[in-house]
Formats: C-alpha cells, sequence, structure tokens
DNA sequence: ATTTGACTTCGAGCGCGCTCTAAGTCCTAC
DNA sequence: GTAGGACTTAGAGCGCGCTCGAAGTCAAAT
C-alpha cells in the first residue's frame, strides 16, 4: 500500500454514514474494456462503440476532456486510453455530473497519485447528489403514481 | 409570512420531503390545500409560498401554463384554483417532466372528463421515463461506489 | 406632493450541452 | 486525374428553462 493509498483508506474511513454495496462479479466484469479491439481507433469507431457522436467527441476535446492524438494526416487517433475517458466520460454524464465537474475530475487524474484525496471527495459529492436525486425522483413517483390511480383528475396538487 | 402561509409551506415541506411510501395516508392528505389561506395571493406570496420565482411565475403565464386572473390595478391574482397549478406543475418538473408535456397535460385538464384516458396515458408514459432515470441513476450509482472503494483510481471505464 | 416599492409588459440574455455548417484537406478507388 | 467520402477546423446555432433588465404604472406612506 502505498502512502497515497493508505491517506485514502483513513480518508474514506472518515466519512461515516457511507453504506457501499459489494461490487458484483457483473459490474466488476462491465467495467473492463472488451478484448480484441484494435489499440487505435477513428473518431467514428469511437462513435460507433460508445454512442457519442463525432461532433460530441470533438466537443469534447475542444474542451479540453479527453486529449486525443493524430496521425500523419492530421487526424484523430484514439487509444485504448482515450476511448476509456470516453466511456469513463459517459458514465458520468448519465448521472448528470456537469461537465465541468468531470473537467477537474480528470485534471486531478492527470495530476497522479497526490490527487487521490481530492478524487474521492469530488466523487463522494457527486455520489451525494445522485442519492438525493433518487429520492426526488422516488417522491416524485409516488406523486404520480397517485395521480395515475386516480384516473388523471384534476390538478390540484 | 402569514400564519395560513406558514401552514402551507409546512405542508409543502413535508409532502416534499421525501421518503414517502406510495399512496401513504400521509400523502393523501398532502393533496389536498390547507384551509384557512387567503383566497387570492398575489405573486410575491405565490413565489415565497412555492419557491418558484416571481420571474417564473410570470413566464408560467405567458407560455400558456397558468392561467391567472387580475386586480382591477393590473396585478396579478392567484386563487386557490392557480396556486394548486402552480404547485402541480412544480411537482411534475422536479421529475423533469418536460413544460411542453406539461402544458398538453394541462389543455387536457381543461378539456374536461373527456380527456381522461389522454391524460392518463401522458402520465403512464412519464411515468415510465422516471422509472427509466430511476434505473439509470441506481447504475451510475453502483459505477461511481465502484470509483470510490478502487480509491478514485484511473479513468478506465 | 413626493417617494418608495411592489408590481406591470416586453424583450433580450444566459448557461448548459450539444449540434450543425462551411470550407478545406487528405486518402482511396476507379 | 478525378470523384467520393471521411476527415479536419473554426465558429455559429439550437433547445431548454429560466433569468434579468428597462421602462412604466399604481397605491400607500411620509
Amino acid at each position: 500500500m502505498t502512502a497515497a493509498t493508505a491517506r485514502l483508506r483513513e480518508l474514506l474511513e472518515s466519512f461515516d454514514g457511507l453504506d457501499l454495496p459489494p461490487l458484483s462479479e457483473e459490474l466488476v466484469c462491465a467495467l473492463g474494456l472488451p478484448e480484441g479491439l484494435p489499440a487505435e481507433l477513428a473518431i467514428s469507431e469511437v462513435a460507433e462503440l460508445t454512442g457519442v457522436s463525432a461532433h460530441t467527441l470533438r466537443y469534447y476535446e475542444r474542451i479540453g476532456l479527453v486529449g486525443v492524438g493524430r496521425d500523419p494526416g492530421g487526424r484523430r487517433v484514439y487509444d485504448r486510453d482515450a476511448l476509456g475517458r470516453v466511456v469513463f466520460i459517459t458514465r458520468l454524464r448519465c448521472s448528470d455530473m456537469p461537465i465541468r465537474d468531470i473537467t477537474r475530475y480528470l485534471a486531478l487524474v492527470g495530476q497522479g497519485e497526490a490527487s487521490v484525496p481530492a478524487r474521492l471527495t469530488l466523487m463522494l459529492a457527486h455520489r451525494e447528489s445522485i442519492v438525493r436525486r433518487l429520492q426526488e425522483l422516488q417522491a416524485a413517483l409516488a406523486v404520480i403514481d397517485y395521480k395515475i390511480v386516480t384516473y388523471g383528475g384534476d390538478c390540484a396538487p
């Protein structure tokens, strides 16, 4: 265990009330990239793989979210790392993390191990916002279900 | 803040205060507006009660979401019905129903009982989208938790 | 009488996250 | 060599849901 991870464990333990579920086999598997992919991909291939449009991929690069190399002709070349970042970004985006925060997170990653506690703080804050959103949505669902069982009555709240 | 508005505020907060089981006694109770409110409210009072800014309330009227009367001086007067609509809109908004759909729903309400099946269809569709979103968020939460337990490691997905 | 302050209308502006256009470059196939 | 197509860039545009500003009106308080 490095000094950084030791510090982190300490930090992690200081957050009480954090009730992490066990990692399922499926989840761990899903987190890996598939084997047998070419080491380098064109933008259109990344778009097809990830479901993120080429326009958006270029946009992500412009705003500093993913660094992408170029081939001799000036075209983007996504290596395994860049592909990983794109997938990671989509995961955070689909939980509504603002791009601003993703940018910050990725910048921290770029700063190496020393930034791990800061990353963790960012993630825990985001976790909180997801949990809040889940609760809001569940409450909203109860309201909608009420509306439905009362056959879409009038619009008293 | 008057006693009546304080009471409504309390009611609204208890209602929005998360963790409501579907169709609980509290929920059904909370769906009625409290007694003892003035029958007519100014825009600033509605803003304070509902947490929706006066700017936004005017916006909602402009786009045809809530019909609001006027006093002899031309100022908005929110009756019980208009207040109900505003609260209802906030409930749907917080579950991310697009304003376009809320407008459609309220238009259906205005068409009377004949539109009940159409309202129901709209609500069921929205219910589906909430359920989907809940599932997405839960999946995202699992990913974030994985990130957290692995100490905010690199950005492989 | 004047000042204050909450209101009115209309229209413009903003933040977000894309999404698209235009004009140009480069490789491949015919 | 030339046509096609996928790519490049910089920059504009869009949809959403507000949010704000400017200029004016009105009623009550001083």
